[in-house]
DNA sequence: GTGTGTGCAAACCTTTTGCAACCGG
DNA sequence: CCGGTTGCAAAAGGTTTGCACACAC
């Protein structure tokens, strides 16, 4: 609704660069997925917005797992849900998650500050009791990128 | 098998501390996870462990569960499974975790430095290649903290 | 002895798959 | 047109639940 022309086209020419075809069903996913960004949708989520739309639940899990692999998205799995959620990727600049979860009501605050400052800022800019944290990063390990594929 | 008298009375203490029953089963379901320590077995790991003394998945499941509400137990989720792996927490330190996870190969590399000093010498260190991270603070949100529960 | 914990099997729920029809480039 | 994509419904696979029996305290 309030998608905007140009944050779509940026997503579906990176679906484009993937050898995908760009089909109706996957503009409306799309699209609720940038009229949602930040909200870590789940999948369900995402049928529901869509259910005038007629797009079937399997069209939508496909599509999720395919703009997952053009780089667009990032499942996002907070212990305690057997769910995965979804979030969409910002092209436009280097996209890190930071999250407080409460461990009482479950509510998932985003933040945005800098890694360093994190921590030690945390519990007076959001009055957070910090009792744990989990730190995953991803990329390409050394063997990996030495083309040493067996070494695992 | 090697595990420690006093690893395992100290977490069996938590145990009752939170109103439960020692039993044989919860015992035994304590020893693999103590013995596996920091490699991330799933549920059906510790099942397959245990299959010679006869305890029922859901009870393995149930016990997760409560090992988890006891404060013993982390519920880990690497994205790509579907299944939970579960880490025990070690009760005589601050427990953080570190991942790297390799995006090829799905490797995952348990590292144990500082927060601050991680980043700039991850790639020295682990000749890993960053592509994105996740950062999940859990812990006490302040309007749970001042009880206005209904906040949410 | 009492109420919590267990085992079994069936139910559940999210996600995946097979296949025929459809449509984007 | 051709091969990728979709929709439907059925299957899969991990986890949960109901219920009768067993056991810890």
């Amino acid at each position: 609704m309030i998608t905007s022309d140009y944050e779509l086209k940026q997503y579906l020419q990176r679906i484009k660069d993937n050898q995908a075809k760009i089909t109706t069903q996957r503009i409306e996913i799309l699209k609720v997925l940038i009229d949602h960004k930040h909200e870590h949708l789940t999948a369900e989520d995402i049928v529901k917005q869509l259910n005038d739309s007629k797009i079937g639940q399997a069209t939508v899990y496909r599509t999720l797992e395919l703009f997952c692999s053009c780089g667009i998205l990032n499942k996002v799995n907070f212990k305690k849900e057997e769910m995965t959620r979804y979030d969409l990727i910002d092209l436009n600049k280097k996209h890190f998650h930071h999250h407080l979860i409460c461990n009482q009501c479950g509510k998932v605050i985003e933040i945005n500050d800098d890694l360093e400052k994190l921590e030690k800022t945390i519990q007076e800019n959001y009055g957070f009791k910090i009792i744990n944290h989990e730190l995953t990063i991803s990329g390409i390990c050394k063997e990996c990128q030495n083309g040493d594929r067996d070494e695992n």
